[in-house]
DNA sequence: CATGAATGAGCATTCATTCAT
DNA sequence: GATGAATGAATGCTCATTCAT
């Protein structure tokens, strides 16, 4: 977890191109190109190219759950904190959107000897957190509690990357032009949809 | 559109495959030792190793709208029509999970060339005509409007990618001990989920 | 050598392309398709790739001989039937240049097992014939003495041939605009050139 | 045009393999065996089967024009100066006669996608400098006007060619027992021969 | 007699990785 | 510590040919 220059320099780049042409359809030699380092380095550095991926997964995922704890510690209402949460989640995710995609299709790949530990142990603090926030919010009557708890996160990571993946789709669309009207999109409009969505699921009507 | 037995046969381990360990991590020799064929049959079946891919999103993919239409015009109440209607998408995308996981991720991986536009009909189709109902609902005062009809159907599709993209995480999670139980969690729990949530979404409340 | 109509039109197509893209470069498959009939013809047919050369050579090179003899029994002048042999010769390789372009390459490669003897006995007629000719001359003292004789046949083809093989240089070079002019360049001024030289070597100044 | 030691190797078996069984005959894997150096070495050094041709043309073609220069500088008779020119013509040639017999079969095919420039260059050049010197013979009156001049050169090396390219036949006809008596004579006899030809289209009666 | 389907062998190339320097 | 050179293995694909019909 500790990296140099160089070495954050291709994991940005691995990071980059493996989001965009796949893992195994990225090779070192592209890597090595495009961060403008040796082909042997990566072996070098990392080991190997599945090493590498580790390494990204390790640089990537390991501070998330700390910046949950921010937001919980914050003495809010439950349904702001509620919003604060989602659109936390969301811009943590659309941060390491890259590192997530690729993860999402790797991870049920058991062929792959890769180590997915970090992120799953971040996934699961994650969803903790939301768990235990949401009964708290039961017990406190403001959380319906017919709901499937477990089920908050894939609804919110989810819609973000069924939007994410098929971003030619919804830029068309939703009559987006650009690349950063797209952007905008995902951090205003789905965002909001997201949290109305888990508002919706877990708020009594007033 | 017109495959034949043997054809239907590569079509089958190669969605297989492709889901499992990535269009690229897949080899045409593996998908022929796996489905007893020479390796130069898939070649001259299909032209070649992305042919191949879109073959098998026009096999999969082709009548997913006519499902929906038969839906559709059945005489139910609104609400009754709207748990059918994602009930049908969650079966159908169930159904296909894995060719929908790899399209997922290689519909947008730029240098691929590789025709998408099978699959692009049947998403806006597919869209379409939820996007129609749910106005319909919302003229006749049933549907809220204060909701982004577009972002529907990534709610729907993205809550069942998730689990099923994370599917060891959520077999510990949600304590289900077998493939089988997990398969059918996706069929029952999981589609409540998502057709509670999407009728928190929309239903005004009674 | 008793074609029918199917077997020329698959030895003329073989002959174009194993002349334009060489013997290995050309593809049973390119042929087939090229002649408009099954793959499996061409080995029904000639028994494999290389006995359909064999077919060529057997096809285009068999009655050359014959045509040399009418030149001979004419009564002319040993000038003009130096001449008349030249031309007959340019005209006659000309005709089956392409054929001729093949084997000049593979007649040479050991590697492959092709009959030339059909070649061979051609080649041999056609010289001993020219000899012959060239002998009776200088006996009668028309013709010099003091040439190889044995060699003439191979300035007369080889003029020709480096020509046609170097066609887009000498199109250049000769400044002749079209595959016509060159053609016509070939039949005209190119044979005169040859039928000088082969003169100059011969004649004793009168 | 700085190649090393292992390249030069390489090179050197490609041009005898190509020679002999054709470009699209020898396979990457047969000239890495004969050459005794990896497979992927030749994609490492040369980009490609093709590129490793480009570079075997840049590696023989390259010095031809600056040994035809150092002929034309030396004060000697037209005559002889002829006789130097064509000798070293066929030696050069010669020398070569393996790429330029690529070359002769490689240079129409249109599907290849090979960079003749430097071929077609050298011989420019080259034919451009005998134009000269033929020329200057000319106006000096030792040489007859009524010649086509650029194709003097086609009569040399296609002579040479026609020879070489039939090297069993002519050695039977020629009864040269040996690979050496058939070098030998393709040095001498057959030097001699051209000599004589081109003497004689050029050279006035004494 | 003719052919579509099928195949094993071979193709050029690229891969992640190693290793001597 | 860093790297250019090198490699065995694997890639997708095309080949000439065979064979059941």
């Amino acid at each position: 977890m500790d990296f140099n220059e160089k070495q954050i320099q291709i994991l940005k780049v691995a990071e980059k191109l493996f989001a965009e042409i796949g893992f195994d359809g990225t090779s070192v030699r592209h890597i090595a190109k495009e961060a403008d380092v040796n082909v042997a380095m990566i072996s070098y550095y990392f080991g190997s190219k599945e090493k590498l991926l580790e390494a990204l997964l390790l640089y990537r995922v390991a501070d998330f759950k700390m910046e949950l704890e921010t937001v919980m510690v914050q003495n809010l209402p439950h349904v702001e904190k509620l919003d604060a949460l989602v659109s936390l989640m969301v811009n943590r995710i659309h941060r390491n959107r890259r590192t997530h995609k690729i993860i999402n299709y790797e991870y049920t790949n058991t062929c792959r000897q890769i180590d997915f530990d970090a992120y799953v142990e971040q996934k699961r603090d994650s969803l903790g957190i939301i768990e235990a926030f949401v009964k708290d919010g039961q017990n406190k009557g403001v959380f319906k509690t017919d709901v499937h708890t477990k089920l908050l996160g894939a609804t919110v990571i989810g819609t973000y990357f069924q939007v994410y993946n098929n971003k030619p789709f919804y830029k068309k669309l939703l009559e987006l032009d650009s690349d950063e009207a797209f952007e905008n999109y995902m951090l205003t409009s789905l965002t909001q949809h997201i949290q109305q969505t888990i508002k919706s699921l877990l708020l009594n009507e007033k």
